[in-house]
RNA sequence: GCGAGAGUGGCGGAAUGGGCAGACGCGCUGGAUUUAGGAUCCAGUGGGGCAACCCGUGGGGGUUCGAGUCCCCCCUCUCGCACCA
């Protein structure tokens, strides 16, 4: 079997690769080190997708070569296996969740390993596993025993938090509640979201307009005790720290956004007794501004406090605990049916309808720059749940304002001019009849007129600093980390609620104690959710649920924790996956982290990445890891669409329809856009369209456009590529080889099916070039002799050496590519191919294609693995030319080429250009102004 | 609406400290070989023109001896965010 036979040869050498432990990685580096990490995958049940090997395979690149740099590679692989699939999938078929997960983990390791991809598999875990999510546990006992402390700003045990005097003195009890409530690990009363067809909540980041990411359910918020987790505490520092990152600026960005913080300040607006205003006035001027507003204000917080003067009405959220107390008896029907109203109507009804809507209270505050009376009004555009879930509204300056004050016929006051603009109209600005934004300087604002808004903001905070009714303030968009599922597929808590004799919770939590960990998972008859938020282990058996400890009896939190908890600390487990004693010995930890590649799919941009920055810098704070942040460098791989696809539009009557008249309505119909028919999506072969300008037409109806795009595989679609059929068909170094030539690693391409069978003959041709396939036995083609390589052979070996190296180690596989195929387009035209040339190449090759190239590294006569050979270097010597050709331009143009020695003078390569004859002839009778020489460039003449 | 990224042959893409646009691959055309081929090999392949030459990197302007690359305006697509005061 001389031809090459990928069947044969991938599974000879996965099998080789197996037995011998190639890429095992030694416990701690030996060489210096490169820690390179893949997003291990959640393993569901339709197994690898095309886009999965996309990652693998450039990391597997990467690692093959550093191994051969001499570098020492941890490269491991595992499963985030914890997650709603698997248990939607149990409740269908009640099953434990278990035995499908680890079904769809034999598939995906089969799958990788039928990849040949250089993992060591002896690290391998799944978040699943018992010894893996005992030390999840362990994790989030940490972070329960930590309270951040602000002046600090570091994590630190909760044993050394400071308990005032006054809580001390009401007893033990006080201060564990005190504690309870600075934990970054706590639980609350919080509006969630609740996803009744999952029949769990979600976090914040897990919604999407309003419905759930995964399932696209709808979602309602509800109030619910819920665990969270403190990550606003950490905002600041996974603010900043991106900086220490080598992460792509877009992720970075979105990192930044979501963390949303922004600078302001926060102002009280007097609501007590009009006649005790001023009393308050002189007592906050006084005793300065309060850490908690009394019930006597009203607190805001604004970016703007420059156009405080321009406040002309303020806005509660309906959820906010003053709505009760600020409505008059008069206004109080049309409050309680507005909050009515808006607590029923969710996000997704927000989201649809941006309306303003809103109901006066009846209540006026005082404003304190002006002390004027302002009225105050509820409305569902103030979230509660950002700042203090209050504003003051500039309708002239905040669009939002300007919106709700034109529906609802509220005065509109200048306080910033624009000054002369294009783009704005000023005259209309300061007329209260439209809205500007932006900056300017301040009019109508006493004595403060005429500033800048920069100079106005830090003045006036000053200033109100000074008489105790504001104070400069931060906030985040990002909120606490909602951290429990009504799930069973997830860790449980290591939590015990002490049961007082009747067995109702005391409210005092207990920590199951790290020797009793792990916590397993109880086995339950059915794992149906029942529609309810109460979880399902609330059905787990009484032995389960109600440990007895030390004479006490205890109901165990029935929680469940989210799939992220798991994926946020793997990569550290991967060090040390076999340690009993500590999540990670700490040497170990020190000698290999941070991650110094980190490869996967931008989806996990804001969620996952966030999450494991947080944990990881608990565990900084708490001197379990050595590094602050976890991963140093971050690619995303591009998304792989489907193939190409021509679509038409037809109506009922079967008339075509063009493209750019056909619309999507929202439940995804089609539609003409003039008579509102419905139209059927017509799937069209190429050599029905041609593209005429910039479009693609019908052929034989040209004036009817049809869309031209490749779109998301989906199961729907009908346009899933399924790598093991890539791999019967083509072998698996093929698939690797397309996937890494279709272009840059960052970019979304579309599949080809006529690219794969592309780099297969690559492959073949490759196969030829060393290999006699006509003859009976594996034996080296009888042009490869043992015979010196003449200069242009080495010219060529040494330029591929240059660039294969170069662009690897810049991640730009596809460029590499294209310049070993033109390394075998020359050899395959060579009748003396020597054989050290024959085997730098394999070697090159090797990373790319590792099967082929161990099978003909052997054929070469080697009987060791080439996985640690060294990498071949190049000779910059080897590379240059005696000549080089160049274009001669005139006027920019290029009229002519010559050949001159490389190293010519602009004087021979001046004169060179003029002997040309073109050159001469079109030189005639025109005067040269200018001669531009670039050496070994070009050379241009300007002419007149 | 805001933010980011991207528009180059029939298709995927090369080339940006400004310097021969279209490397490499697919597809296509012609030829060779073959009983046959979705195999292999050779040649060609941006558009127009017989040719010299002209036109070409989403569109329009500009800077420059020279622009895919730099500057200004506009269009389209993709992704992210979306009442965060």
């Amino acid at each position: 079997m001389p031809r090459y036979n990928p069947a044969v040869i991938e599974p000879k050498w996965q099998q080789f690769w197996e037995e011998n432990r190639t890429f095992r990685a030694p416990e701690l580096p030996t060489a210096e080190k490169r820690y390179v990490l893949d997003m291990f995958p959640y393993p569901s049940g339709d197994g690898l997708h095309v886009g999965h090997p996309e990652g693998y395979t450039a990391t597997d690149i990467i690692c093959r070569f550093e191994r051969m740099r001499g570098k020492s590679v941890l490269h491991p692989m595992g499963f985030d296996a914890f997650g709603l699939p698997a248990e939607e999938h149990a409740i269908k078929t009640n099953t434990p969740p278990r035995v499908s997960t680890e079904n769809n983990i034999a598939t995906f390791r089969r799958q990788m390993k039928m990849l040949g991809f250089s993992y060591d598999w002896d690290r391998e875990l799944a978040t699943t596993d018992l010894e893996y999510f005992r030390w999840t546990q362990w994790i989030f006992l940490v972070i329960f025993d930590t309270w951040f402390d602000p002046e600090q700003k570091r994590g630190r045990p909760i044993a050394e938090l400071p308990i005032p005097a006054e809580v001390a003195s009401r007893g033990a009890r006080a201060v564990q509640r005190y504690r309870d409530a600075h934990r970054l690990a706590y639980q609350a009363d919080a509006l969630v979201n609740w996803c009744p067809a999952l029949g769990t909540v979600l976090a914040n980041e897990e919604v999407q307009d309003g419905r759930s990411e995964r399932g696209g359910h709808p979602v309602e918020r509800i109030a619910l005790r819920q665990w969270m987790l403190r990550i606003t505490a950490y905002a600041d520092r996974l603010e900043q720290d991106l900086e220490q990152v080598e992460w792509p600026d877009g992720i970075k960005n979105m990192q930044r956004e979501w963390i949303g913080r922004s600078t302001g300040a926060e102002v009280d607006f007097y609501i007590g007794p009009p006649e005790d205003y001023d009393a308050w006035r002189v007592r906050r001027g006084d005793e300065g501004f309060p850490g908690s507003a009394g019930e006597e204000v009203l607190r805001i917080y604004t970016t703007r406090a420059d156009t405080l003067f321009g406040a002309t009405y303020m806005v509660i959220a309906p959820e906010h605990p003053f709505v009760d107390r600020l409505s008059t008896p008069e206004q109080r029907g049309a409050v309680e049916s507005y909050c009515r109203r808006a607590a029923a109507r969710s996000d997704r009804e927000r989201q649809e309808s941006r309306e303003k809507t809103g109901v006066f209270t009846g209540s006026f505050a005082i404003n304190p720059v002006n002390h004027q009376g302002v009225p105050i009004w509820i409305a569902d555009y103030v979230l509660i749940s950002y700042g203090t879930g209050a504003i003051m509204a500039v309708p002239a300056h905040d669009t939002r304002d300007y919106e709700f004050a034109e529906k609802f016929d509220i005065p509109i006051r200048a306080v910033v001019d624009p000054g002369p603009s294009a783009d704005v109209d000023r005259e209309a600005v300061l007329a209260g009849q439209a809205c500007f934004p932006g900056e300017g300087r301040a009019v109508n604002s006493a004595d403060y007129d005429g500033l800048p808004t920069g100079e106005f903001q830090q003045r006036i905070a000053r200033d109100l600093s000074a008489q105790g009714v504001g104070r400069a303030a931060v906030n985040y968009k990002l909120r606490d980390w909602l951290f429990s599922r009504q799930r069973f597929w997830g860790e449980p808590f290591p939590i015990l609620h002490e049961l007082d004799d009747q067995g109702q919770p005391t409210g005092v939590l207990r920590a199951v104690d790290p020797e009793d960990l792990p916590v397993d998972l109880p086995h339950l008859d059915d794992y149906r959710p029942h529609g309810k938020p109460e979880p399902p282990l609330a059905k787990a058996p009484d032995d389960w649920l109600y440990p007895l400890i030390e004479g006490r009896r205890y109901r165990r939190e029935t929680n469940t924790m989210p799939q992220w908890a798991g994926s946020c600390w793997y990569y550290l487990r991967f060090l040390d996956p076999q340690n009993q004693q500590n999540f990670v010995d700490p040497e170990i930890e020190k000698a290999w982290m941070p991650v110094d590649l980190y490869v996967g799919g931008a989806e996990h941009a804001v969620l996952h990445l966030l999450y494991a920055r947080f944990w990881h810098k608990v565990l900084y704070d708490r001197g379990h890891v050595s590094h602050s942040e976890p991963f140093r460098r971050l690619v995303n791989q591009g998304m792989i669409l489907g193939e190409l696809e021509y679509t038409g539009y037809r109506r009922p009557d079967g008339a075509w329809v063009t493209a750019p008249h056909v619309r999507r309505d929202a439940d995804g119909q089609w539609l003409d856009s003039t008579s509102n028919e419905t139209l059927e999506p017509v799937a069209l072969k190429a050599e029905d369209v041609e593209k005429t300008g910039e479009h693609f037409v019908l052929r034989d109806e040209p004036a009817i456009r049809v869309d031209s795009r490749a779109h998301k595989m989906s199961k729907s679609r009908g346009n899933v590529v399924n790598p093991d059929q890539i791999v019967q068909d083509y072998g698996a170094d093929s698939l690797r080889l397309y996937e890494m030539f279709m272009g840059p690693l960052e970019a979304t391409k579309p599949w080809s099916m006529a690219g794969v069978n592309g780099v297969r003959s690559f492959l073949d041709r490759v196969w030829r070039m060393i290999v006699d396939e006509r003859a009976e036995a594996c034996q080296l083609n009888d042009h490869v002799r043992d015979q010196e390589p003449d200069a242009d052979q080495l010219r060529m070996l040494h330029r591929t050496i240059q660039a294969v190296t170069e662009d690897t180690d810049r991640l730009q596989f596809n460029t590499a590519i294209a310049r070993m195929m033109e390394f075998v387009n020359y050899f395959n035209k060579q009748t003396v191919r020597p054989r050290p040339v024959m085997e730098s190449f394999v070697l090159l090759l090797s990373p790319y294609a590792p099967h082929i190239a161990e099978e003909l590294w052997r054929i070469l006569g080697h009987d060791r693995t080439l996985a640690y050979e060294p990498w071949p270097e190049f000779d910059p010597e080897r590379i240059k030319e005696a000549t080089v050709e160049i274009p001669v331009q005139i006027q920019g143009r290029l009229r002519a080429k010559i050949r001159v020695p490389a190293e010519a003078e602009r004087s021979q390569i001046e004169a060179e250009a003029r002997a040309d004859e073109r050159v001469s002839q079109l030189l005639d009778g025109k005067q040269v102004v200018k001669v531009i020489v670039v050496s070994g460039r070009l050379i241009n003449f300007v002419v007149k």
